[in-house]
DNA sequence: AGCACGCCGACT
DNA sequence: GTCGGCGTGCTC
């Protein structure tokens, strides 16, 4: 009787390969398969064993070997894997080649799992004693003439060490070894007692352990998310159970960490996309065998396997990090309530500005939901003002209410951040001669002034050119620079206070690894001080002596074509004036704006995040958009535009006719044109996801047989969460 | 996605 | 005469 495996490989294609297994060995589900593929070599995953091919037999090549004794992946992650991939249309292998890390997709046996450690070799310590080597040789020797060290220790005690050990042991004068991991010393620092909000919903989720139950899990910045977590993880180890924590950027993660590791005392490991890839696998495998008790990690991490599974938490559940938007399009969160329900353990949402979806499944009593409201510390919740810019002389486009508040505040000896979610000195730069505005060649968008470059950049591709002294039109002299970002505003600032110290922060400053710390680490005291900066600085960090947000640009957000920008703006404003007034120092937050009637903004302010939410939910509902409808887009890309048009058109005809669909498109893309690429779209709206996903695959599949689709990029996102 | 195969322009 | 352009087709 011939079996034949059914593996999954890493190619973006949309069927499975059929392989007579290999001439020794087992190679079982979920196990890994080294096979030949075309002329190359592949690892892939054992999906299923069957009786009969696929394919005609004659077809059949025979796998090369098996790579794993036992199942690497087992029948949960399997399962939530094929699931994921035709939920969110992806080909068969893509979703095990983002569930694994790269490490593990070499045709290799599984790397060792215990704690990495160096010490010295004989003729090291020889070389040591003789004192041979200089500067970082001579330092790493010295570090470990006491003794073995773990990696870890080593990367808080010498940077770059691994460079300088690599060279060292290729000299024979180090070693390393591995050997298991430790269990950490018994925590350090103790739970600080918890208010009846939090303790409410410590219960409410405690009582949950063992089955499914999603929580939504509603509490403002310093409102003690995090205190509520860790409860919740401690009780999860007192089970002897794992606990799988998601973060929205890895920006975030070291913090956790850190208190994570002081307060449990288990093994704490961190998944993330800048970790090497000897490290993740290690993650990995460690959460795998059970050692890994937390797992703490960015969108990646929701493929971590966890055999003793008892919690799933996702903080800032609203954020769009989760989304993955190229490729194999996934969305971490909505995939760890498919896994919680799948391992049977409850599943906590966090936010202080929960996204809409989340919001409506609250409504219909899908997920229970939690309240902190009470910021603990009896600190006042900020007092929120909207500053009416009509008609005001404006210094730089910030208005007299604005910089008056922002002088008292430094007067006092406390830090005023102002925010504006914009880059570059300004957005257009215009000839005030004939009307005449920089754009990109590539795009047709303004381009942007970086004044301190002195460069033009595309903020959509990147394009850059010097910026022109006269106009290149008229040829007048008269360049003016049309609009603020965080760099004008520095020198506003910078210009109106001399003598406070002013502080960007936007991916410019802290384009070096470490800046964004050591910037925000000079704020720490209690120094006056004057913040400028983007999104960046919407979240983390607490900042104890800022105690005024001024929120400057909100207007453009008031009128985007995109139908989420509403339910961003408001969370953007509630995330950025959480910044105002952490500790004993009440906070104060100004909106400047031209639309002061503007019921969003008035609503927001009024009665809070929550109470917006309710009407731009009740909005969607009454125009049938998500979540209160499902869509899918398919975006086309090419040169010239007609092989968008010609593609998208037979798209559209391909559609099956009398399903319950609505069809918006074909239409051009909110960026018709984007790097020199002509861009379109098609968009498929209906209430019935049953319905929208049925005729997905065979859709998929004809799609990729049109003549036009060859001549273009295409691709299908499920739930897109932008339109661009 | 790779990577071949396969037919038409400007170079040693 | 050949190097190489990217259109077309395939991978069990």
């Amino acid at each position: 009787m011939p079996a034949v495996l059914r593996v999954a490989l890493p190619v973006p294609l949309p069927s499975l390969f059929d392989y007579l297994p290999p001439a020794s060995g087992e190679a079982s589900v979920g196990s890994r398969v080294l096979v030949p593929f075309g002329r190359h070599r592949l690892v892939g995953v054992v999906v299923a064993i069957d009786a009969e091919a696929a394919v005609d037999d004659s077809r059949l090549k025979q796998a090369l070997r098996p790579l794993d004794d036992e199942a690497l992946l087992d029948a949960e992650l399997m399962q939530t894997l094929a699931w994921a991939a035709d939920y969110w249309l992806g080909a068969p292998g893509e979703a095990y080649a983002n569930a694994l890390p790269l490490a593990l997709r070499e045709p290799r046996p599984l790397p060792p799992i215990g704690d990495e450690y160096w010490s010295l070799t004989d003729a090291g310590h020889r070389a040591h004693a003789a004192g041979n080597r200089r500067g970082g040789s001579k330092a790493l020797l010295a570090l470990l003439t006491a003794g073995a060290l773990s990696a870890q220790e080593l990367g808080e005690r010498h940077r770059g060490w691994r460079e300088v050990a690599r060279r060292l042991a290729a000299a024979g004068l180090l070693e390393r070894s591995e050997r298991p991991p430790l269990e950490r010393p018994p925590p350090a620092s103790p739970a600080p007692p918890l208010n009846d909000e939090q303790q409410q919903a410590v219960a409410a989720v405690g009582a949950s352990l063992g089955r499914y139950q999603p929580f939504l899990l509603d509490g403002v910045t310093g409102s003690g998310k995090t205190e509520v977590y860790l409860a919740l993880i401690e009780q999860v180890l007192a089970q002897d159970k794992q606990a799988l924590l998601l973060v929205p950027e890895i920006g975030l993660a070291p913090q956790t960490v850190r208190r994570l590791r002081e307060r449990l005392g288990v093994g704490v490991e961190v998944l993330h996309s800048n970790l090497s890839e000897g490290d993740r696998a290690r993650a990995w495998l460690r959460a795998r065998a059970g050692s890994a008790r937390v797992i703490l990690g960015t969108r990646s991490a929701v493929f971590t396997p966890l055999p003793r599974a008892g919690l799933i938490i996702v903080d800032e559940e609203h954020d769009a990090a989760y989304k993955q938007q190229e490729g194999f399009r996934y969305h971490a969160r909505d995939l760890a309530l498919v896994r919680a329900r799948a391992l049977g353990v409850p599943v906590l949402l966090g936010s202080g500005t929960p996204s809409l979806e989340s919001l409506a499944n609250v409504e219909a009593g899908r997920y229970r939901s939690l309240h902190l409201r009470a910021r603990p510390g009896a600190v006042q919740p900020p007092t929120v003002q909207i500053v009416d810019m009509r008609a005001q002389h404006l210094e730089h486009g910030l208005s007299p209410a604005l910089l008056a508040a922002v002088a008292e505040t430094v007067a006092r000896g406390e830090q005023a951040l102002v925010f504006r979610n914009r880059r570059g000195y300004a957005p257009v730069l215009l000839c005030h001669a004939c009307g005449w505005h920089a754009a990109c060649p590539r795009c047709e968008r303004p381009l942007t002034l970086h004044a301190g470059r002195r460069q033009l950049v595309c903020h959509h591709c990147d394009y850059r050119q010097r910026v022109p002294s006269a106009c290149p039109s008229c040829g007048a002299g008269e360049l003016k620079a049309q609009g603020q970002g965080t760099e004008r505003l520095e020198e506003a600032l910078l210009a109106r206070f001399p003598q406070v110290p002013v502080l960007r922060v936007d991916r410019e400053t802290t384009r070096r690894r470490d800046a964004f710390e050591e910037l925000l680490a000079t704020l720490r005291d209690d120094q006056p001080a004057i913040l400028v900066g983007t999104q960046m600085l919407a979240k983390g960090h607490d900042l104890p002596n800022l105690t005024l947000v001024a929120i400057v640009g909100v207007d453009e957000g008031l009128h985007s074509i995109d139908f989420r920008a509403g339910e961003r703006l408001a969370q953007l404003v509630v995330q950025v004036a959480g910044r105002a007034g952490r500790a004993r120092k009440p906070g104060r937050v100004l909106l400047q704006t031209h639309q002061p009637e503007h019921p969003l903004l008035r609503g927001l302010l009024a009665q809070g995040y929550a109470a917006a939410a309710r009407e731009l939910l009740a909005e969607r509902r009454l125009i049938q958009l998500p979540p209160y409808s499902h869509q899918v887009l398919l975006r086309a890309e090419a040169a010239q535009r007609e092989q968008v048009e010609t593609f998208l058109a037979a798209a559209h005809a391909a559609l099956p006719t009398g399903a319950p669909i609505e069809v918006a498109g074909p239409m051009p893309a909110p960026m018709p044109l984007r790097a020199g690429r002509q861009r379109g779209q098609l968009l498929l709206e209906s209430t019935s996801r049953q319905a929208l996903h049925a005729m997905l695959r065979p859709w998929q599949l004809a799609l990729a047989a049109l003549p036009s689709a060859r001549k273009l990029r295409w691709s299908l996102d499920v739930d897109p969460i932008d339109l661009y």
